[in-house]
Formats: C-alpha cells, sequence, structure tokens
DNA sequence: ACCCGCTATCGAAGCGCTTCGACAACCTAT
DNA sequence: ATAGGTTGTCGAAGCGCTTCGATAGCGGGT
C-alpha cells in the first residue's frame, strides 16, 4: 500500500504539506499542489482509512439502523437506504449497516468505538429504548419516523397525521360518508409504530370534523387475510363506498375482491392508498394515493445529519408535507338509488 | 472515551495485557483475565476501531455492494442485505453498504484506503466490470450471481439453469407441452443479468429435451405491460397452457389478467413462479414456485468470505440446488377436447 | 545446584495520518 | 530600511492500538 511519506517523497515535500492538499486546511501553492495530485496520480494512493479515523477521531462513517423484520414497507427500506448511501457519499461519508438485532447495544458499541460520526435510526417505535442512548451520546444522530417525546432529537418524516387527514379529505370531497381504514398488520399497532397510529389519528380526527364515519381494521397482508377483513367490514358497513388502505401488500388484493364481488373501483366504490407511487401506477387500477417520499426522507436525514456534524446545531423535526395523485380509484360516491 | 492504558492502569497491568486478554493471543492467568474484564465493564470501555484498524491492518468491516436500480427483486436484495448484516456480526464484523453508483470506483477506494477487509458484490453482470479488480487485489470477494468466467473467483447463487429445468419438468410432467415464459424487464437481458440468462438457458434446454413449445417474452412489471405481453403471446401460442414467470411485479397482473378472460388457474392454465415464498404464498392464488432463497445466499457469502479472510483459500462456485414447492396455481393439462 | 522450557507479563516500536507551532520568504505600508 | 502581516512549508508530537522481543518466575529433570 502507498502511504502519506511516499507520496510526499515523491512529490518531494513533507509529508504535512501532502496532508494540507488533501485536507485544503491550509493553503498552499498551485504549483506544489499540482505536483503532489501529480504524484497522488501516479502512485494510485488511497488514504488510509484507519490511520485517519485515529488521528482526526472522525471515521466518516454514518451508521444507519435498519430493522430488522421484514413485514413492513420492505421497499420503502430499501429505498431509504439507498437515498441515504448516495447522499452520503455525496458529502464524503460511507455507510455503515446495522440491523436492529443488536438493539441498543449497536448504539452503544458504535458510538463507543468511534466506527461511525453518527447514526440514523429506521423504524423508531413511539417509546423507543434507544432514545436514551442516543440524549445521552453526544454524536449526532437523525430517526426516520416519529417517536412520543422528541425533545433533543431530530426526526424526519412524512406528516402522517396530515396524510390521513389529506386522504379523508380527498373521499368526503367526492361525498363518500362511509369510510374504511385497512391497516397495517396487528403487530405493527402493537409495538407502537409511530406512523401507523399516526395516521390513524389524522384520519379520525379529520374524519370527526367532517361528520364522517370511519371504521378502522388492521390487516395482516395478502389475499386471504383481506378477504377475512374485507366480509367483516362490508358486514358492519355495509355502506362503505370509501377505503383508505396503508398496507402494500393488501391493496392489490383489495381491489382483485371488489372486482370478484362485483364492486366496480371507482364506480361503486372508491381507494385511496398511502404507499409508494411504484405500487400505485403499477396496480391493476391505478390507485390515488399518498405517495409516501422515501428518497426525499433519505436524503433529508443525511443532509440534517451533515449539518449537525459540521456543528449546526438543529433538534427539529422536519415533517414532509404529504401529496396526494389523483389517479384512476376514486370517483364521486354513488348517488343513493 | 476511556482508552486501553487507562484500563490498563485501573486494572494494575500493562496495555500489551489488557491487549491480549481482548484478542486472545497470548495466555493471560485467570486471575489477571478477570481482573482486567471486571476494569473492562466498570469503565464502560470500547476498543477504539481506527486505532485497530491501523495496528492491525484489518478493519473488521465488510463492503457489500448491493445494486441502485430498484427495478428488480428488491425485497430479494433487501433480504440478502439483512442476512448479510447479521451473518457478519456474528462472526465479528460489520457491513459497510455501497451502492452501485460509484462502480468500479469503490472498489478501488475500499480496498485501497483499507476501509473493509473484505466484499461481497451483488447484481454482477456476465461480464462485469468490477471483476478484473477483483481478481488483481488480494483482499477477499464473494460474488452473489454467477459471471461468465468464474475463475478467481468465489460465487454464491441459486442454480438458476436448473431452476428453470425444474419448472419446465413440473409442468411438462403435468402434460402441458406449449409454456410461455414471462420473464424479466427488458433491461435486465441486455445488461446480460446472469441469472435471468441462465434461467432462460435452463427453460430452453429442458424444453428441447423433452419436446416442448417455449416462448419466451420479457415483460416490465405491472399491469399494463403485462396485459400487452399476454395478449402477444396468446395471439402466437392460442394453445399455451403453462406459464413460467420470472418477475415479482409481473405475476399478480398476469393471474388477475387470466381471470379476467375466463381461463381458470389451475384448471385451464398452470402458473409456476420464481419468485420468494412470501410472494408466492401472498397471490391471489397460492403459486407453486420455486423460492429464490435469499437469506441462504447472504448467508453462504458471508461464511465464505469469513473462511477466505481466515486464510481457507477456496475459490468455488457455490450454487444453491432449487426446490420447487407445489402450490394451487399449477396441475394437469386440460385434456385436448 | 543447574539448566531447560514453560507461562505470564512488560516495554517499546510503530501502524499512517492530522495538526500545531515554528519559520522562512515575501509583500506591503510606513 | 523596518516593523508587521501574509503565505507556504516543514518537523514533530501524538491519536490508541497491536505485536514483537525480552524477561522474570516457576517447576521438573538431571
Amino acid at each position: 500500500m502507498v502511504t502519506l511519506a511516499e507520496v510526499a517523497q515523491h512529490a518531494g515535500v513533507s509529508a504535512s504539506t501532502v496532508s494540507y492538499v488533501l485536507s485544503g486546511k491550509r493553503s498552499i501553492s498551485t504549483t506544489t499542489r499540482q505536483r503532489v495530485e501529480q504524484s497522488i496520480r501516479e502512485l494510485g494512493y488511497h488514504p488510509n482509512a484507519g490511520a485517519r479515523a485515529l488521528a482526526s477521531s472522525r471515521s466518516n462513517i454514518i451508521a444507519l439502523m435498519i430493522p430488522l423484520r421484514t413485514d413492513i414497507y420492505v421497499p420503502v427500506m430499501m429505498e431509504i437506504a439507498i437515498a441515504v448511501a448516495t447522499t452520503a457519499r455525496t458529502h464524503g461519508y460511507d455507510v455503515l449497516l446495522l440491523t436492529g438485532e443488536e438493539g441498543p447495544d449497536a448504539v452503544r458499541r458504535v458510538t463507543g468505538s468511534g466506527l461511525a460520526d453518527a447514526m440514523i435510526l429506521m423504524d423508531v417505535e413511539l417509546d423507543d429504548e434507544r432514545l436514551p442512548l442516543l440524549r445521552s451520546t453526544d454524536r449526532p444522530s437523525v430517526l426516520i419516523g416519529l417517536p412520543a417525546d422528541t425533545s433533543g432529537l431530530t426526526c424526519v418524516d412524512l406528516d402522517f397525521a396530515a396524510t390521513g387527514a389529506l386522504c379523508v379529505e380527498h373521499l368526503a370531497m367526492l361525498g363518500h360518508r362511509d369510510i374504511a381504514v385497512i391497516g397495517e398488520a396487528p403487530a405493527v399497532y402493537e409495538r407502537h409504530t409511530g406512523f401507523a397510529e399516526r395516521t390513524l389519528d389524522g384520519l379520525r380526527y379529520r374524519a370527526k370534523e367532517l361528520g364522517l364515519r370511519l371504521l378502522h381494521r388492521p390487516c395482516e397482508g395478502g389475499y386471504d387475510a383481506m378477504a377475512v377483513t374485507l366480509a367483516r367490514v362490508l358486514d358492519e358497513r355495509p355502506g362503505t363506498t370509501g377505503f383508505v388502505v396503508q398496507n402494500e401488500s393488501a391493496v392489490e388484493p383489495l381491489l382483485a375482491l371488489l372486482r370478484q364481488q362485483g364492486r366496480a373501483v371507482p364506480e361503486d366504490v372508491s381507494v385511496v392508498a398511502i404507499c409508494p407511487d411504484q405500487v400505485a401506477v403499477q396496480a391493476s387500477v391505478r390507485l390515488t394515493s399518498v405517495a409516501i417520499p422515501a428518497q426525499e426522507m433519505g436524503r433529508h436525514a443525511v443532509e440534517r445529519l451533515v449539518a449537525k456534524l459540521e456543528g449546526q446545531v438543529s433538534d427539529e423535526v422536519v415533517l414532509i408535507a404529504p401529496e396526494l395523485t389523483v389517479r384512476a380509484s376514486t370517483g364521486p360516491a354513488p348517488t343513493v338509488s
């Protein structure tokens, strides 16, 4: 491996000069800089990451904790992860992938060892056990998702309450009075994942304001579970004409089942989905949906984090405003015959 | 931050002794070891990753290059990534997430800087431009996927040729004579992704052996693209009764379209999918399928890599044998009326 | 009593880099 | 001409760890 010293010798300067060329922390004459850069190229020099981390006590690595389970939103998680990785690179950082498996210990290990300069946590629960650690360490962190108490934390998330409200408003505007919400799997609610509950809050609050009837049912993904759930919903509220679906793997089954029962979308029944755009446009009926801006969330998280690493103190919550795209799955409520 | 020296002082031993307690590379008396371990716990010591990497020239990090594009097999990629991360942890390694974006430069950067001790590459193309670099570096690597020339490389993959053969055999056994293959998006074939071509080879070869007629059509995901593709297939080969689908986002649209055209599955038409089990069981018809063993692939890759890091030389290709699970989407070919 | 071969421990060198203070050279402004 | 400020470069001191000899102590064979 080529070292800094070898580059220095090759360029006929001291090691520190090469270092300053690399970091730009002191001014270097143009001629020297060029000579050094030439040597770097010729020798194929790459600074040693360990040495750099040791000397500067910065690893230029961001840790990303992703959930271990693959029961929800896998494509969203993936998209966020990729956005985080690419955005981090543009800021000179690499990304270390941690799974939830280790739990809070991972936070301790990573911050304690200086492996990463900062971390991004996904799939945050309302009362997440990693939060006290984050608050007590001096390493910057950003959450993707919103816990119950955000004091002293930086968070990035879609505004799910507004998302819920937006879905209800859209259906209300079209004249629907009875709305059913097909939610995530029960387990998601049981572990108090923020986004699911906040969506529900938004839905309920706005429905109440607008005087709509709202029925919420969690639902495992897949065809069979959806069939059972739909039967129950239509049994309890036969007049349901509007559906809000927040579960990627329930949306296509729902459409199929409705079709099968002779309920046309959007003539008889309207469906609004909360899902990535890709899912919305690939469905058998192009879905009116509120997109989950995965890329944007990943990018935002990294940018907040980098800002913090550069010393800008900003414990703020960034809520991305939801956007509803009207496609072919919603229409006016059928007139009562 | 607590340092080795502080632990040593606290335990009343020298720094090197603490180091040897940690690494186990020299024998240490039980009493000393316990005293040191006690100090480590009391002080909450975590070895500094950078210093360790510098001194030992091993970072205990494995780099994982995932594809940037999200057009294929996202859940599979995710599952592999998670399996890699968790398996790596059990061997004392962390995982650095690289996206394909940087291309071959990422390989240079990571190996050159000593950021990672080894790497795992996903989404390998038949003639991947990263391969020469991997062959010329002394850092171990493992590919998930199979390039055209595997000499000097270690690869892990599902045996896709056998997978194709298996699908054909299953349909042949049920009496189907005209088989259509719904493949990945054209772009996947255009960039010569190994798995797609190898599956096709397996399908064709076995179909020929068994005297079946085979029609292969690439297909973008989604409902509309599938509708066009299906129409073309049935136009060219109206007698088609067997489908092999290798495209997650085409499988549900295909089922819906068949239903819509009054072709019952499996009475009139049989469908075999090549997809993760989760997709197969969640579909509107429980699909006979060959599973993509994502977890197993990730785990295998790490284990091969760790073996190489520990000095075991083994340039081998691990092909995981496909397993076909019969579910509700395949049945005897309809008797010609 | 002696040497041998253990085991358990220590001290010191050094991994490759960053960074601080020093300083020479030059360029104004007086 | 001199003081004062820049600008560009260098040397050296570490960062916290691993690892290589060296050494002290001990029991056993002779």
